[in-house]
DNA sequence: ACCTGAACACCGTTCAAGT
DNA sequence: ACCTGAACACCGTTCAAGT
């Protein structure tokens, strides 16, 4: 049932996911759905726990950084591997299902153990996992806009900036190749670890 | 005649703002809407410039890392100033106009002035700009979401879940009161920043 | 328990035609 | 230069009715 959705999110993207589509893949009349399903939203929330079910939890004997490092490229990875799925997750709200809130209690179990109270383990969690989604949302936009027009128009946006308004811009612009997103990603990762380490450290 | 989109958009929100809607604001019909705009993306795209143009950028007197703070604070204020406003940023992808290059390349300049390499600029300018939209479109959702049900029911959800198998989510989520958005996005914010400056000093 | 027909109240967009 | 009428091809959702 939420099979067929996941099916049809793969072959025509989030946009065009509509229930009346996803009804004629089941060959069945739209009405039909609402039996199966309150909403849309409902529908999009379990395709939101489908999506994330086959997440492996990192290893509980690894230092906490590196269980969070290693949760945010798996985390990654699975939502790589369904189309619009970092989209899916934004758009299906808090999560509520079984599985999605597993991974909320992994990710604050590990940092609770690291030593970060309560209160720093909610916003550090709440960043952690709000910095992976939307940038996988982002790499995977531009992805597609990338397959859509030829590669290099992509890069001659930043070329047709007047350069003497914008010249930092395009210093560091001009820099980005566009295939870039892993060494991105482990930036952003980086920034935010180092950055989490020192409140620990200085709180202790 | 984007002035009363971005009208329509404080009074009925991003979801319900249709090109029927707007035509009916201005008198007009749907149809005439295309005279003066290519399309709905070409209008939101506006709309984000409009809703970005009164942006104070931070004085470049100060260190950059005040600097960033600022701008952070204040994009915030601009984005809460709307309704929906960080939505429609998100929904009008990539920069374009010149209100939201010019921000960009204000960033930009500051980064670079405090010593970091461009590739290094264009990934924190990223990551500090996706953690300011994201984090205010959540805030709004919640705030929302917080003014439709009754704010009892906001915090019951963490109650409702079985303690024993999401011990750390509740110990944690607990302490959130909802109340707390400038706390959390202080902590973000000096989490960011932190990381950024350890990467600019091992760099040197 | 599961599905259909028919309808309601909407969308974005195009295009020939009007003034 | 600016607007309209009419249409096209869609949406999500409800609800009585069928089996």
């Amino acid at each position: 049932v939420v099979q067929a959705a996941l099916d049809l999110l793969d072959e025509v993207g989030l946009d065009a996911l509509s229930m009346r589509r996803l009804a004629e893949k089941l060959s069945i009349k739209a009405a039909s759905l609402y039996w199966h399903v309150r909403d849309k939203d409902h529908l999009l929330a379990l395709l939101a726990e489908e999506i994330v079910a086959p997440t492996q939890p990192p290893d509980p004997a690894l230092p906490w950084r590196d269980q969070i490092e290693a949760l945010g490229w798996e985390t990654r990875r699975i939502l790589l591997a369904h189309r619009d799925a970092a989209r899916v997750l934004a758009a299906s709200g808090a999560p509520t299902g079984p599985n999605r809130l597993r991974l909320v209690e992994v990710s604050f179990g590990v940092l609770m153990r690291a030593g970060f109270t309560p209160a720093d383990t909610a916003f550090a969690g709440y960043l952690l996992n709000d910095f992976v989604t939307l940038f996988v949302a982002e790499e995977a936009a531009l992805a597609d806009q990338a397959r859509e027009t030829d590669s290099e128009a992509a890069h001659n946006w930043v070329a047709m900036l007047p350069a003497d308004q914008y010249p930092n811009l395009i210093a560091a612009a001009g820099t980005l190749t566009g295939a870039d997103a892993e060494e991105r990603f482990r930036f952003g990762m980086e920034v935010l670890l180092d950055g989490l380490e020192l409140r620990l450290n200085r709180s202790r």
